[in-house]
DNA sequence: TTAAACTTTCAAAAATAAATGAAAATTATT
DNA sequence: AATAATTTTCATTTATTTTTGAAAGTTTAA
């Protein structure tokens, strides 16, 4: 397979994962873009590479500035903005863990942390069903909570290497 | 809280959380109610609790049940079916990563497999940098598979229990 | 300060995803 | 076998999300 190929299949295969994971396609595939980019582009190549309009793309390299997953660059002599993508993996996987744990798990947990006050009468079976799935789930959530803290704390070498040894 | 105030909102948290996700609200939606609810469901039911037309409520609970979280019953002297939620926490957890590592992950990483086959230039920086990118997103999926898979084998008590003794 | 270069905004349009509901298909009952 | 109950399908409608592109805003340089 020839690299022009490769980069469009990369492309296209990172935008679809994206999307099913719910992260707007078109900015993973921007992002994916960047990735194999070894010099920062501007926003005219983004655009003509990807062909998309310039308000599409001047939002998506503003949202993947917000994960924290590319930065604007200004080269002397030159005009306009370039963007350059972090090319650590185990650091963009982090960001995201991150970013979604703030804006999706936590806002959820507060959540489940209020359902567990809910209050009713023990003898009914609709409020025990509720109560028990709603307390699982709550501890399962903070669990997983706990977990990706610790991850995101740890280094690269804790997922690469160490973890593996306490698996058989 | 009333129960059925916090019937509404865990309804409608668990369905936000889905959407983020890539999963169907409504789907999301369904699953809460029988999560909460005592008894198997039917599909009048799911439909008057959720104010959804039978059709969505059909395919919604069909979709459930292919993912492994619903199950369809049958009670004597009934004509009609219900629909019971599994629930175990820890196997619904399971379940879920389960089927998104295989319909959303392994597709992936096929692909990945591919494009660290791709032959350029070794003097190329773009080739340099797509070959650097893939490979290293290869070893993170990879790793990621791995894990999972050895979670997937795990007992609940892996994840409510002693990993936690290998954090700080 | 003017004008050109560049970036941002956002209302409208296009694309995509989800829901409806009535008809068709299936299944159980008499 | 006819009918009644129930489930499934799917063309159409509705809702949501994404994209466009032109106007407004901003920055830089002469």
């Amino acid at each position: 397979m020839e690299l022009a190929e490769g980069k469009l299949k990369f492309i296209e295969a990172w935008g679809k994962l994206g999307s099913e994971w719910g992260i707007n396609r078109t900015m993973a595939q921007v992002h994916a873009l960047l990735l194999v980019s070894p010099e920062a582009l501007t926003t005219e190549e983004v655009m003509a590479e990807l062909s998309i309009s310039r308000g599409n793309a001047n939002m998506t390299l503003r949202d993947l500035i917000d994960w924290g997953l590319v930065e604007k660059l200004h080269k002397t002599g030159e005009r306009k903005e370039f963007f350059y993508a972090e090319k650590d993996t185990w650091a963009i996987a982090r960001r995201v863990a991150e970013e979604r744990k703030k804006r999706e798990l936590d806002p959820v947990i507060k959540i489940l942390a209020q359902l567990t006050e809910v209050k009713g009468d023990e003898k009914d079976p609709a409020y025990k069903t509720f109560k028990t799935s709603v307390n699982d789930i709550n501890k399962l959530a903070k669990n997983v909570s706990k977990t990706l803290d610790t991850m995101l704390k740890a280094e690269e070498s804790w997922f690469f290497g160490s973890i593996f040894k306490i698996f058989k």
